[in-house]
DNA sequence: CGCTGGCACTCATCTTAGTGGAGTGCTAAA
DNA sequence: TTTAGCACTCCACTAAGATGAGTGCCAGCG
């Protein structure tokens, strides 16, 4: 059992004073108040005095644990105070049994993978009070199963290719030359021969890299069907994006009540850019990753928490998910609740993709 | 010129009442201030006592068309007094000329036209400071121009149909039997032949009416492929649909920054069917369409104002736009710019539909 | 040396009272 | 019908006092 905790550099915290932090951290989660010495005293089975107690906390202050908003309030723990209670004294509570029940009877019900990613949302915001976010499974990161192409007019052709999840998606390329339906279905035969199984971002190397050096080995059709192929695939197509739901449960909590930061909360969900790039740097975490307050870096984020899990398709991370509510969350329970939901995410997931096709 | 309005039943105003409820509204919707009799005294031109206001103000407050805040404060309008003003007093005033240069110019780049909706919706509410709205153009009355099938495996048929509009859209139904690609090419075919062209919803319908009537007379490949047109245009397919942008403008807006209307009506943006039903409505009235305050019978909606136009291809209404915020806003700027933007967002979705397939 | 009790002190919050200003309603007179 | 005048109401702001929670510090105790 860990007795000593250093901070920084040489400070060290022995076990007490990690008790009344740890104390002080879960009561100010469930009443929202600063704790004063007397009400950790008397919570304590520590039998310390509240003088003792306020020695403690002014430890804890030098620390930059803990902080007191004025002279005669209590003490509300810091940032740090925070991330030194998640990271090492926290106890996980499992996550209660009718959250569960109600995810596995949520995920279940859902027919293709976008409502999937819609239930797990509403999921994660309903079950948790919070707002709930998770990030359309990464395109590049899906396999190809299927291309076809469609004529539409002369030059416009509909592309249209089956991922791994059972997605469909479309879009529209400008040929340079005119193809006949023949033409353009042998191209789709050829694409999926060579093509077809590998991850789209794999496809897309693929055939850059076949343009480059393979081009006098192939005949006119073969290049043909490359080229579209990569006009289909073109990078910049459509954004990353999310699914955020219940931010509206965010408007209760009075951290954020004040209507500047929820104006500028809530631009940054519109904007969306600026969450995607946090969530992209959660996915490469793999498990769960915890952003408090200001450890975000992004502004509009200073008074919320961010709790993520990423969630794997065949054992390759696509997507992350988790909730986001102010920095004074249950984060005993929100913490594993998270990792379930990101699991049972991915397994119902991992069923329709590898359903027969 | 109409110098006397019935209000209610027998209830008579003259001109000069009116023309002080004009200017008491226009002053309360610039100064956001309860309006007093001296203000109103000063700005008009009428040269009347501040004493002689209060009368007619009290004549006012009678017919319910004004209203003060507590006893010693100046007068604000009710909803019957905007409606009023709005009906019969306001001056429009045309669309400014930086505005309309910047509609223009951001109708013209967009490609798609779902692309168009987001950036119309993004136009209404950048350039009014409020939240825009525009609903995405009816399917049901939007016409077929191609219908596809494509197998996925053994019975599950991916349908794709092109529309007037040159969206793309795809479903995937269940079919009862397996068919052959072949099968479905010439079943694809036959749709095409007959069906496209027409709306969807008289697809709908036709549909429907051929298997009843006609089925005799059908050969099995016939009757398969009207079968499969039965499974893609089944009606609750997906339900309409709305792009709102710049909701949290409506943040700024002092009557609206009690934290639980801003919550409700947030929540009823996210639940959007009561906006949907609110919407069509709006689209039933051809053209300009307000709700003021509680008018539209919409709770969420009672402190705010809904201004909408319908918008057309070749004719035919298919949508609707608008923008949403406070009671108190310039209606004389704010309703010819929703009639421009709808007919301006109407001509740029013409064009694509009458481009060449 | 760590812990404790006591005391002075600070600060937020709540209540109360007082003041000024804006604006009304009413009435009597022009 | 319009106007001037006056009493009245109510909000918004400020100041002052009371209350209570909680701290910091210090001296004494085990």
């Amino acid at each position: 059992m860990v007795t000593e905790v250093s901070v920084g550099n040489t400070q060290v915290l022995n076990e007490r004073s990690l008790q009344l932090l740890k104390m002080l951290v879960e009561r100010y989660i469930s009443d929202g108040q600063p704790v004063g010495s007397r009400a950790l005293s008397k919570d304590s089975d520590l039998n310390l005095s509240p003088a003792t107690i306020r020695n403690v906390m002014a430890d804890l202050e030098d620390l930059g644990l803990v902080h007191s908003p004025h002279t005669s309030a209590g003490r509300v723990p810091t940032v740090s105070g925070y991330r030194l209670f998640v990271d090492t004294l926290l106890t996980i509570k499992p996550v209660e049994s009718k959250d569960l029940t109600r995810l596995h009877q949520g995920l279940s019900v859902s027919e293709d993978s976008a409502d999937m990613i819609g239930v797990a949302s509403r999921l994660l915001s309903e079950l948790t009070q919070m707002a709930g976010v998770v990030t359309l499974p990464k395109r590049e990161l899906v396999c190809l199963r299927h291309i076809e192409f469609l004529s539409l007019s002369h030059t416009r052709v509909l592309v249209i290719f089956v991922t791994n999840e059972q997605e469909v998606h479309n879009k529209i390329i400008h040929t340079s030359k005119v193809f006949s339906p023949a033409e353009l279905q042998q191209a789709a035969n050829y694409l999926n021969s060579i093509y077809s199984g590998r991850s789209l971002d794999a496809v897309r190397k693929a055939v850059i890299k076949d343009l480059q050096k393979d081009q006098e080995r192939m005949s006119q059709g073969m290049l043909d069907a490359v080229k579209m192929a990569q006009l289909a695939f073109d990078q910049d197509d459509k954004k990353d994006d999310y699914v955020l739901t219940g931010e509206t449960n965010l408007m209760g909590f009075s951290e954020l009540s004040n209507m500047d930061r929820l104006k500028s909360l809530f631009e940054a969900f519109s904007q969306k850019q600026g969450v995607i790039h946090l969530l992209d740097q959660c996915m490469k975490a793999e498990g769960v990753q915890i952003f408090i307050g200001e450890e975000s870096g992004y502004r509009a984020f200073d008074h919320c928490s961010l709790v993520t899990s990423s969630y794997s398709v065949s054992d390759e991370v696509v997507g992350v998910l988790g909730v986001i509510g102010p920095t004074r969350m249950a984060y005993e329970k929100i913490i594993p609740f998270v990792d379930m939901t990101a699991k049972l995410l991915g397994a119902a997931l991992n069923q329709k993709s590898t359903a027969p096709l």
